[in-house]
DNA sequence: ATTAGCACTTGACCATTGAGAGTGCTAACT
DNA sequence: AGTTAGCACTCTCAATGGTCAAGTGCTAAT
């Protein structure tokens, strides 16, 4: 990437933008009359053959123009200056967020809603994920009887999610009961991520096995249940949308992409590891984790309130996509959404 | 249909069966060598005609064979049997819900799994969708303090299901007037469905407004913020799946139908109207009153519990569908999922 | 180092063709 | 009168071959 003469980046930029725009392969003749750099096609033709040599391009078949393969599309991404990424029509998405501004205190209502702006704004598939349940601070938890033998446990997330959960128990606790386990579980676990807690609790566990404090050693083991929460919960948006881009015009291509999708675990894992990262990451293609994605560009990026992940919202498109494009709106909405949830 | 002698019945009901088996429009050969009866392909070339004339054929293009009309998936549904549709490989399903069990206190996960279950014994797209809450009854309303001017509602219904929500408030009650109000709702309310609620709401409200309690006012505020809710939840799975169908290998008809599940509320409403109706109902085709629906059918049936109903499952896949399998599905799903509730 | 020119390759497009499947109709059969 | 055999007809589908345009690589000239 480094040896490239500056002249050879900025042919390579001009093809891989030429390529995103418009999904033809693309040959020296357009290179040199859309983009005027001052060379005739044939030397344009050296120098592709000299990227094509170094894997920036690749040409499906004799005698078509080139395409970017994913390491062009990384070259492309990793050169993009911010200022490329002001497009005209993009104050729409503020204008569709203060919409959406209604449902901040559903954050789950939000994220799913949040996906279909993206979706809409992108053509591409709009996906957000609510935190993974481990990372997140319990701020409160009560209990309420439901029936006899089963009790409702709520939490309260300091990220403002809500979350319940049923719990059976073998014996029929009063809700007085119920409110001390509350009130003491509240103030030995409050403030502490569910991971913490669960370590806690086992620890506390093993130790009231000896005192045998009857009511202390169950509502442990109520704890216990409560915070077995799955991951956190998913959002996909916009396939119909996608369907109608030129990539997907092949059958092939659109059952890996739902597979791809269908497969929540997945993308929840790919998600969460970008959960960590600052900022908006890209990847592209082959650089996927998962084989199913490895056809498909992924842009997203972590939301936070401090240093404390509050989910996750993205993009998946195909490797040919507009990356600038997609990054201003991932960007932007994670933005968004950050200062929403500072503003409560 | 009446007007049909005996003998057209048994071969329309044969075509639409060995089309149902086999994607190629069906001619008066296959009908002959395949299903003995002792006629000639003539004599059936002559009764297909018939049958043409009447609405239950169409012949795609002249010399092809015939495929069946709607009104003839409605003919075959119609007078299918009960017994035709034991399978052999059906104790999969009874143990696929056995595994399910497991999540029997979490109605929301479980219908989510079921549908999981549903796509992949029928290879077509299981559907489910949680009650709507209109008309599910208020078992048990919480009210807990969240931060200062948010407080969050926590309702039971009568079905299982917890939902909360976030309400904010203009003052800041304590816990303690949380209560007291939790209280006077709940005796107020305990029993009747949302729907209900919200009317009863309504009028304590306009004649509040002359009596001037405070607390009660507020308690009824409270009340209207906490039962406006959305829909039901709604699951789809196995698009992925479905791809895999000839009946899918054309573009046009792929983007139709993730068009349609794109459409949520489209399809709640559908799956809304038909948990009104007892056992399992079939919609062919054009029968959907949506148009995104016209070419799929939907075989779907409401769980009950009593008298009230506490969701839909149903399977969606295209006219040519194994009816007689997709019946069994959706019937022993809906069974599994009433026995489960009543177990509780 | 760059470029013009040219021969070559290849996929896309199109019309033609022949095989195969299935029909409708008529005339013969029971 | 219902049923069937026979046959001409229609239509799709796959294969074929020929032309066209695009784009390349290479060579020789600048």
């Amino acid at each position: 990437m480094q040896n490239l003469s500056e002249r050879n980046k900025k042919i390579l930029y001009a093809i891989v933008q030429s390529y995103i725009n418009n999904p033809d392969p693309v040959g020296s003749r357009v290179v040199t009359k859309r983009y005027s750099l001052g060379f005739s096609p044939a030397t344009i033709r050296n120098i592709m053959a000299d990227l094509e040599e170094m894997g920036f391009l690749i040409q499906p078949h004799t005698s078509a123009g080139r395409v970017p393969t994913d390491l062009g599309y990384r070259f492309y991404v990793d050169s993009l200056e911010d200022e490329s990424v002001h497009q005209s029509n993009m104050e729409v998405l503020h204008d569709l967020y203060r919409k959406l501004e209604a449902l901040r205190n559903n954050i789950d209502m939000f994220l799913g809603e949040a996906t279909k702006s993206m979706s809409m704004l992108s053509h591409y598939l709009g996906v957000a994920m609510s935190p993974a349940s481990d990372l997140t601070t319990l701020k409160k938890i009560d209990l309420l009887k439901y029936t006899a033998g089963k009790i409702a446990a709520v939490l309260f997330t300091d990220e403002g999610l809500i979350k319940n959960r049923v719990i059976t128990i073998d014996a029929d606790l009063s809700q007085k009961d119920l409110a001390r386990i509350a009130g003491y579980l509240n103030s030995e676990f409050a403030g502490y991520s569910l991971d913490e807690i669960r370590m806690k609790v086992l620890r506390q566990m093993s130790r009231e096995k000896v005192r045998c404090d009857h009511l202390l050693s169950r509502a442990m083991q109520i704890c216990q249940d409560a915070l077995s929460f799955p991951y956190g919960d998913l959002f996909v948006s916009g396939l119909s949308g996608v369907l109608d881009l030129p990539d997907f015009h092949d059958l092939k291509k659109i059952k890996e992409l739902s597979r791809a999708i269908e497969d929540k675990h997945m993308i929840i894992k790919l998600l969460d590891e970008l959960s960590e990262s600052e900022g908006v990451q890209v990847i592209i293609g082959s650089e996927n984790a998962s084989d199913e994605m490895k056809r498909f560009s992924v842009v997203a990026s972590a939301c936070r309130q401090g240093d404390r992940p509050i989910g996750v919202v993205g993009i998946i498109g195909p490797t040919r996509m507009n990356y600038a494009r997609a990054i201003y709106i991932v960007e932007n909405t994670a933005k968004f959404i950050t200062q929403m949830l500072e503003g409560r």
